[in-house]
DNA sequence: ATTTAGCACTCTGAACCATAGAGTGCTAAC
DNA sequence: GTTAGCACTCTATGGTTCAGAGTGCTAAAT
């Protein structure tokens, strides 16, 4: 269904779009012929519009009211109008900088390029990460705490760390921990979290038939987090910066918003389900989850090392300024990408 | 300056607050009369209001509406007339549910105590914890990760573990590592980090003449840990509930909530203040940060063994139930006292 | 000396205009 | 194919009116 519009009719579509992302405002054929020099009379660009209204790709409020863009329109507009706009050096700039500072504490990191972002744009900005599934282990140390406890630290290569307590129904010996701490790593060391599944798991029983109970425990723990699903680690930032938008105005909206942003769950599901490559554009009902139908949300994921680790997400509503937005995502998460796997 | 008021004056002033507090309506004479059964009539009723109008109790938003408390009238109610409620034996329970789960991991304790304070109220809910200050050093490790790097963990007695990466110019090895946790552990283990200043970290150079460059690394984390200030962690939730109070209605003050949500420092600030014991309700005005001054505020300590290691804190309109609110807050506070603890 | 009925007075909020302004669609001329 | 011109539509704004709720005060009742 992909419509061909002549030249014209697509200099009025984008100046719909592009003057109601600037303005919130419905677009009058008068407003066109004055801002965007078409060089043709507003009476044509009328008849233009209403050639497109019946194409569906712009919208009038009322009978006379100027014209909206419809959702086809703006994904009209995102696919074939669009100019990327890309940052302006200072923003990149800043950018480096932030990512420069601490490439290597994933949660610093993430949280430093949500207020960075959050200054670029009045969206809502969201990371996740990291995803366990593709990363692999690095070392796993058991340090005792007490006679029945211990603290099982657990590094990822991707320089992540997990710390889980582990309760024991008997007194264990710092010998028994490092034994056991030894043969987890001569074993799952440079695994995924994903390979490590618990028939693998099953397989060290064998060497460490005097700790098998103790074993118990800590191979729980281990697959616990193996089979994490959604529950990677969401930080997120830049709420109170949407509601400058117009469209949230209304507290009606504006409760949807802070739903999502103390839900998590939507925004998780939303990053989780974008893997390909560059970004994912989502505009309104594209969006497969229900409270987000009425939003714009750009994501895409960032690697380390040519792994999927983690995704971001912007979003805003339908009306958002898609050209910059994507920009963002898109040096966002390149260059994300290219500190965690230390080359800038 | 304590009013002393006859007790209609009091019946009357309760009952204005109350209803107040349910309805978020302007209370009339004649609804006193009607709901509140004085025994006199509305004109009587009036009188008293009069009166009460001119102590500053309550107020008029114009001629011919009905009062509303004043801040002072709010206070006045706070301290004399309120009846704490108390919980009811169900939500006792559950309260119990969540602390018995899991009473270790403070994290996820404060976590859960979150999610159900959301259900128990319509207010913004915030922790912080914990405050390493006053908690003692259980041990440090040294964990080698690559030539040039290792990973520090500190856990402290209350069961609070942080990850720091350590960076160096030049090789260690493990024997260095394991020297030098080892002389920390040995001096410092039992100290609070209040107590760990710079002076007393200089104290172990002596002891370890071989690895200065490694152990000032080392030391200026331990350092920066000790005197991380407000830093502690901060959880929250509920705001999304905080929205259903008709003085949310208005955009304005939603964004005034979201800057409190997003901005943390003024809740930390909030909680950082409150130190002795029981609870404490900050009313409007009374509050000395700016953002909060229509809100009120109601916060608590919580321990472990014996030291403060966080508080909590509702925060909702001037107009809250109060009565309610603070129930909640110090059975709360109470409960997670006791079962970190380890005495339920 | 209190209490209360009665009444005049005040203020708000909803409903109901009227009107200006913005924008369109259509027709007819260019 | 384009455009000027015009009738038509719809919204947003401001003004007016009016009912209702509530008070304060006075004078009568207890």
């Amino acid at each position: 269904m992909s419509l061909n519009l002549n030249l014209r009719k697509q200099q009025v579509l984008e100046a719909v779009v592009e003057d109601h992302i600037i303005t919130a405002e419905p677009v009058s054929s008068r407003t066109i012929a004055r801002k965007y020099q078409l060089g043709v009379s507003p009476a044509t660009i009328r008849n233009e519009m209403a050639d497109l209204e019946e194409m569906g790709l712009i919208e009038q409020l009322h009978t006379s009211s100027g014209r909206i863009p419809s959702q086809q329109g703006y994904r009209y507009y995102v696919d074939r109008l669009m100019r990327k706009s890309g940052l302006t050096t200072d923003e990149e700039g800043q950018v480096h900088t932030v990512f420069a500072r601490q490439a290597r504490e994933l949660a610093l990191v993430v949280q430093h390029a949500i207020k960075l972002v959050t200054q670029l744009t009045d969206y809502l900005v969201f990371f996740s990460g990291p995803q366990l599934e593709h990363t692999a282990l690095q070392q796993v140390r058991l340090i005792p705490v007490a006679p029945e406890r211990a603290l099982m630290v657990i590094v990822s290569e991707t320089g992540w760390v997990e710390n889980k307590f582990v309760e024991f129904d008997f007194p264990v010996t710092v010998d028994d921990l490092e034994q056991v701490a030894g043969v987890l790593n001569d074993h799952f060391r440079g695994l995924t979290f994903s390979q490590i599944t618990r028939t693998v798991l099953r397989s060290v029983y064998q060497e460490l038939t005097e700790q098998r109970l103790l074993l118990d425990y800590v191979l729980e723990i281990m697959e616990s987090l193996a089979r994490r699903d959604y529950a990677d680690g969401l930080y997120l930032g830049g709420a109170r910066n949407v509601l400058k938008q117009p469209e949230y105005q209304d507290v009606q909206q504006v409760r949807k918003l802070l739903d999502l942003v103390e839900g998590e769950q939507t925004l998780r599901e939303i990053l989780h389900e974008t893997t390909g490559e560059g970004i994912t554009v989502r505009i309104g009902r594209e969006n497969r989850q229900d409270q987000v139908q009425d939003c714009g949300v750009i994501t895409a994921v960032y690697l380390l090392g040519g792994n999927i680790v983690g995704a971001m997400g912007l979003l805003g509503p339908v009306r958002m300024d898609y050209a910059r937005a994507s920009s963002i995502v898109d040096y966002i998460a390149q260059s994300l990408s290219g500190y965690l796997s230390g080359h800038p």
